[in-house]
DNA sequence: CTCGATCCCTGGACGC
DNA sequence: TGCGTCCAGGGATCGA
């Protein structure tokens, strides 16, 4: 499952080995994933990748102009700001999104849906057997609104603006950091992390939250993130690069994937529960549950209690 | 505003 | 071996 260190990690490999690549053609199979479809055939052809970025989740391959002149200087534009970013393919790898270069005359795997040939031999190809992903060229306003509709980066963004989107909500942490509108790129994985390392119960309200548990609770996301970043992501189910090499972070998880297993900072078991809808996984006392948590606990707890009774 | 539910989709795990 | 069922979760959407 493809989040920020493993977007970033796809986004780096790309920019080592397509960057100022021209593409020559498309080809599109499966399309339900794609916003404009007709526009990605149309806008695709002839254009030159001057440069591959993450944004969020997203990976943007940024379009050289028709007019630009190929070759290294162009390839090497620095982006400064979303917004002079004037086209780009974005691509959302979902779940099981892989984005990779091929040799032409290698065999299509399964679930191959767009392959771009490119001007050297290969062909960029995307892979994505749940089809969770999203593909879209986007240009101008258009890209710039898109762009706009995300929150902060993760790795630079600053405590207070953290701390002032998150205490202003009473929506639940793990659902905060879940929200691509508050910070961008975080999933799953680095959510539970990070509420780990920061000993924050994943269904803590935001206004509950102190600005220094918050500010706690960045920096741990950072270190996780920039950590997960250097070991190439994590692999689960089958995620690899665009050099098909899987990550290693999965074997430095705490807490995610470690249901029922000893907490590595007091060896209680870790408990998952589900909060917004995901598979959250705690240590239930190093991270300890908000007020009204344990008040439904309690509740169940009589209401099973009055079951048993009756019979 | 925030919630849960539902849907999208396939493959892998598991029980029988 | 095969078949049915459940689950994984990023994101959109809808109704409460």
């Amino acid at each position: 499952m493809p989040e920020l260190p493993e977007v970033e990690t796809v986004a780096r490999g790309l920019q080592g080995s397509v960057a100022g690549r021209r593409i020559l053609s498309v080809t599109l199979r499966e399309t339900d994933f794609i916003d404009d479809p007709v526009a990605i055939e149309r806008e695709l052809p002839g254009r030159q990748i001057a440069r591959v970025e993450r944004f969020g989740k997203f990976m943007l391959l940024q379009l050289a102009s028709p007019s630009a002149v190929s070759g290294p200087a162009a390839a090497t534009t620095k982006l400064l700001a979303a917004d002079a970013v004037q086209e780009a393919l974005l691509v959302h790898l979902g779940m099981t999104g892989n984005l990779a270069p091929h040799f032409a005359g290698q065999p299509l795997a399964k679930h191959t849906h767009v392959t771009f040939v490119l001007d050297d031999g290969r062909e960029l190809r995307y892979v994505d057997p749940r089809r969770f992903g999203r593909m879209a060229y986007l240009s101008g306003e258009a890209l710039t609104a898109e762009l706009l509709r995300f929150g902060a980066e993760p790795l630079l963004a600053t405590a207070a603006e953290f701390s002032r989107r998150v205490r202003s909500s009473r929506a639940r942490i793990k659902a905060l950091l879940l929200d691509q509108r508050v910070l961008r790129g975080v999933g799953n994985i680095y959510a539970d992390e990070s509420l780990w390392s920061a000993r924050i119960h994943p269904a803590r309200s935001g206004a509950s939250l102190k600005s220094a548990e918050l500010g706690i609770l960045l920096k741990a996301l950072q270190k996780i993130l920039r950590e997960a970043i250097r070991m190439r992501g994590s692999s689960i189910s089958d995620f690899v690069d665009a050099e098909g090499i899987a990550g290693d972070y999965q074997q430095h998880h705490k807490v995610y994937g470690r249901e029922g297993e000893k907490c590595f900072r007091c060896r209680a078991k870790i408990r998952r529960i589900i909060v917004a809808g995901r598979s959250s996984h705690f240590c239930p006392a190093c991270q300890r549950a908000p007020h009204r948590v344990k008040l439904a606990q309690k509740k169940m707890k009589r209401a099973g209690r009055r079951r048993a009774s009756k019979r």
